[in-house]
DNA sequence: TCAAAAGTGTTGCCGCTACACCCATGA
DNA sequence: TCATGGGTGTAGCGGCAACACTTTTGA
């Protein structure tokens, strides 16, 4: 809201970049490995570094769309979780323009190996430097999962339909970065009451596990489980 | 990134607009009331709603920096606490044009009745219909205050310099809507070791009330206190 | 001396952590 | 039969909620 009349539009451009991320399987027997999404430097910029997925916001899309048409690009049909993460803008971000990124957070269970698709999935380890402000954007991005894991389902967004609890626990491992008790972390997981058990089993060379599901398919956070009687 | 060639940029608006909250002294001896600064219909609108207030992104200012321009234009020279909420771009979202906005949300400890600025001061309670997509602006503000009140040390941005505990519980209390033990919340309070007792006292008509300040002028993730040994 | 708000301890319960063994399967 | 991961119970401790009375002041 502006006292004075309507100035001229400053010449800013809004784009929507994507910090796609997802947790792939571990080389042997190791414990899973977090990874984004990087696409080729192109376009808006040069130089060789990578950058996040994004785009330019579209006339007729609102911000969520634009993100998912981002993922679109990247071999990603849906995820299964996108939320907003935060706005970037600072004047000398993008070099020559007035830029104005919108960064979105997205989870994917497994990395599908999709040739046509843009970009390549980098271990979170092994990220070099990154285009523009990206290496700010990345780190929003993996912080607010870390966050968020202690109270909400994330993990839902990391797992395949169906898992078992020693892949759920994994999750929370990789991420957290610490060891957790096996029969702690199940009895609380069984006492939130968010999981399903398939009837299912994943049979391997060992003792058969048994496959379970999120009842509700999203993340839930928390709070609203115990709120609800 | 985009791997085509730059499209020409789309004629979009940024704006950063602030939902700006306080908590006035209650009538008589009633409790605190949450308050928004709102101001009146001007500028890029028209209709009889309020907004919230607002402003075009100037191409020399970063995100913050607006918003800082913003509140001095309703007459907060500097907020206690500010930090980015959410942006909003929904193509219908302002008649007319494209208009992304970055929304902020501040925190101010006493209404200043400051006759020079811009808008006034609304109960939360009847702040009646708003402009263009601000009710869901102010939506998001208010959760966000709320929920940070289990996990950070936001009253800090309510709270004049020096308060009394029962000043600082009667600020949960609003917030939150509940009614809160006395002794449980000044112990939980100690534990965290977060104010410091000033040694004044305040005198009223009754027994004189300890004066604390906040010990890190900042709002503060209670994690963080936990995690510093 | 009275009214009104400030200030202070204890107890029971619940949830969290730490910890070690048997089970089912395929090779 | 063995190697490997799947699956289960308990006991101690610490934090949290419930609860009522004394103190200090101004009027």
């Amino acid at each position: 809201v502006t006292a004075a009349p309507p100035p001229a539009p400053a010449p800013t451009v809004v784009e929507v970049d994507v910090v796609l991320l997802t947790l792939a399987p571990g080389q042997g027997d190791g414990p899973p490995v977090p990874q984004v999404r990087l696409v080729a430097p192109a376009g808006r910029w040069q130089g060789d570094a990578e950058g996040l997925p994004g785009m330019a916001l579209p006339p007729d899309l609102d911000l969520d769309a634009t993100a998912v048409a981002v993922l679109a690009q990247v071999g990603v049909p849906e995820p299964r979780h996108l939320e907003q993460l935060a706005s970037f803008g600072a004047p000398g971000r993008v070099p020559g323009t007035r830029a104005v990124s919108v960064a979105y957070l997205a989870l994917v269970p497994a990395p599908h190996r999709d040739a046509t698709a843009r970009g390549r999935w980098v271990d979170l380890a092994d990220v070099g430097p990154l285009a523009l402000d990206h290496a700010d954007v990345l780190a929003a991005g993996v912080a607010r999962v870390r966050s968020k894991l202690s109270y909400s389902t994330v993990a839902y967004g990391l797992l395949p339909d169906r898992f078992t609890m020693t892949e759920l626990q994994a999750v929370y491992e990789a991420l957290l970065g610490v060891a957790l008790d096996k029969r702690n972390f199940r009895r609380k997981v069984a006492a939130l009451g968010l999981l399903a058990d398939t009837g299912a089993q994943r049979r391997g060379p060992h003792r058969p596990a048994r496959l379970y599901t999120f009842a509700t398919p999203s993340l839930v956070l928390l709070d609203d489980v115990i709120a609800a009687p």
